[in-house]
DNA sequence: GCTTTTTGATAGTAATACTATTACTTTTGC
DNA sequence: GCAAAAGTAATAGTATTACTATCAAAAAGC
C-alpha cells in the first residue's frame, strides 16, 4: 500500500503557510520534527525555539515558513484531513452500497486505522494522535472566523461533506448529516482519549473496535429511524 | 427561582485553589471578573496581569488564590458542573419516569437553559459559554492524569454518573451510558459553537431547540434499540 | 489592643513570541 | 556568463508572559 501513495501531494490552502514547507529541505524537516515535538510536549508547551534547537536551525527560520505555532498546527490538521479525504475516495471507490461506504468511512477515524503508513516522512499514526488531542483547540479560539475565511478548515469541511453525501444517498430525507458526522468524528477522538486517561467518562470494552462499533450503530440508527 | 438558590455553596475540590476564593471579597472579585475576561479574550489571551489591572490588584495577589490560569479554569469548570448537578437533582426530583428525567437532563445542556440566573455574582449563562469554548481544553493536555488524580474532573464525572444511573434504570442491559453521555454533552457544546462560527459543519434549523431534539433522539434510539 | 493573616506595591527572572538587520546563497533575466 | 533579484540563514534584540520574592500596610480575629 505504502508505495502506491509515494507520489501524492496533499493540497493545503496557501493561507496556512508563508512558504510551502514541501518546497525545501528545511520545510520538510520542520513538519516532521514539529509532529514529533507536539506529540511529545503537547501543543501548549511546544515552541519554535525548541523545534529550532532540534532541527538545528534558528527559530527565525521557522517563522519564515509559518506566522506562528497556531498556523503550523492548522497546517498539520489540514494536511491530515486532506490525506483522509484522499484515502476515503480511494477506499470507497467502486463500492456500490452506500451503507458499506459509510461503515468504511467511520472505521477510518479509529486509532488503529492508519498503522505504519508513512507519507513524505510523516507518520500518519502520530499525526492522528495530534489530531485527537489538539485539533479541537484549533477551532475553539477567538480567531475561528478569521481562520475560517482564510480557508483553514476547508479540508475538514470537504471530508465531512463527502461522507454527508453518502448519508444523503442512504436517506434523502435525513436533515442532520453534518451534525451527525462531526458528532461522530469528534466523539471518536474524545472517547479514544478518555479510554486512556479518564476511563470513568467512557465505557471501555475488551473488543478493540468498540468505539467504531458504537458510533457505527449510532449513525445507522439515526439515519434509518422510522419516525 | 433566583432567591431559592441564594444560600447554596458549590463544593470544589481543594486542589483547585490555593485559597478558597469564596472566603474573601478579593476572591469573589477574581472569580467574577475572570469569567468576564476569559469570555472576552478567550483563555489563551487571558492573563493574571490583565485580570489584576481590571480588579485593581497586583497579579501577585491573584497568584495567592490560584497557582496559575489553568487551575483557575479548572476551578470555574468544576464550579459549573457542581452547579449543574445541583440543578439536575433539583429538577428531576420526584419525577417517576426515567424517560422524563433523561429528557430534562439533556435539555439542561442547551445554551438557552440557564438564562438570567446569577449565583453569588456568577452569571451562569456566561459561565456556560466559557464551558462550551474552553472546557475541553482543560482535559486535552499533557497534565490530564495529574489533574485527574487531584480531583479536577470530579464534579463532571459525578454529573455524568448521575445521568448514567437514569439510563441504566431505563435499560439495565445498555453497555455505554458514560460514552453516550459524554458524546451528547460535548456534542451539544460543539454544535452550538459550530452553529455560530462554522455552519457548514452542522445543520442549523429554524426551531431553536433542534440541538436538544437531535441529541435527545440519538439518546433514546441508542438506549432502546431492539437489536 | 495586640497578633495573625491578608493584601498591596515593587522588583526581578526566565521563557515565550515575536521582529529587524545583515550576511550569504541561489535563481533568473538578458 | 554575470549582475541583479530573490530566497534563506544567523544573530541580536524587544515586549509580553508566567511566574517568585520581599516587605510594608491594612484588616480581621481574639
Amino acid at each position: 500500500m505504502d508505495s502506491l501513495f509515494k507520489n501524492i501531494k496533499i493540497i493545503i490552502n496557501n493561507n496556512l503557510y508563508l512558504i510551502d514547507p514541501e518546497t525545501s529541505k528545511l520545510g520538510k524537516k520542520i513538519i516532521i520534527h514539529a509532529i514529533d515535538l507536539i506529540e511529545e510536549l503537547g501543543f501548549e508547551k511546544f515552541t519554535f525555539k525548541k523545534l529550532g534547537d532540534i532541527i538545528d536551525s534558528p527559530e527565525a527560520s521557522i517563522y519564515r515558513y509559518f506566522k506562528n505555532k497556531n498556523q503550523l498546527l492548522l497546517y498539520l490538521i489540514s494536511w491530515y484531513w486532506g490525506w483522509m479525504e484522499y484515502i476515503l475516495v480511494f477506499e470507497t471507490n467502486n463500492i456500490v452500497s452506500p451503507e458499506t461506504r459509510l461503515k468504511k468511512s467511520i472505521a477510518m477515524m479509529s486509532p488503529n486505522s492508519n498503522e505504519n503508513i508513512i507519507i513524505e516522512g510523516i507518520e500518519i499514526n502520530k499525526l492522528h494522535r495530534i489530531v485527537v488531542s489538539e485539533s479541537i483547540k484549533a477551532f475553539l479560539t477567538k480567531e475561528v472566523n478569521k481562520s475560517n475565511t482564510e480557508g483553514a478548515y476547508m479540508n475538514y469541511k470537504q471530508f465531512v461533506a463527502r461522507i454527508a453525501e453518502i448519508i444523503t444517498e442512504m436517506n434523502p430525507e435525513y436533515k442532520y448529516p453534518q451534525m451527525l458526522l462531526t458528532t461522530i468524528i469528534e466523539g471518536m477522538h474524545l472517547q479514544a482519549f478518555f479510554a486512556i486517561h479518564l476511563p470513568r467518562l467512557t465505557n471501555k470494552q475488551d473488543n478493540e473496535n468498540y468505539i467504531t462499533d458504537f458510533y457505527t450503530d449510532l449513525a445507522f440508527q439515526s439515519i434509518n429511524k422510522k419516525s
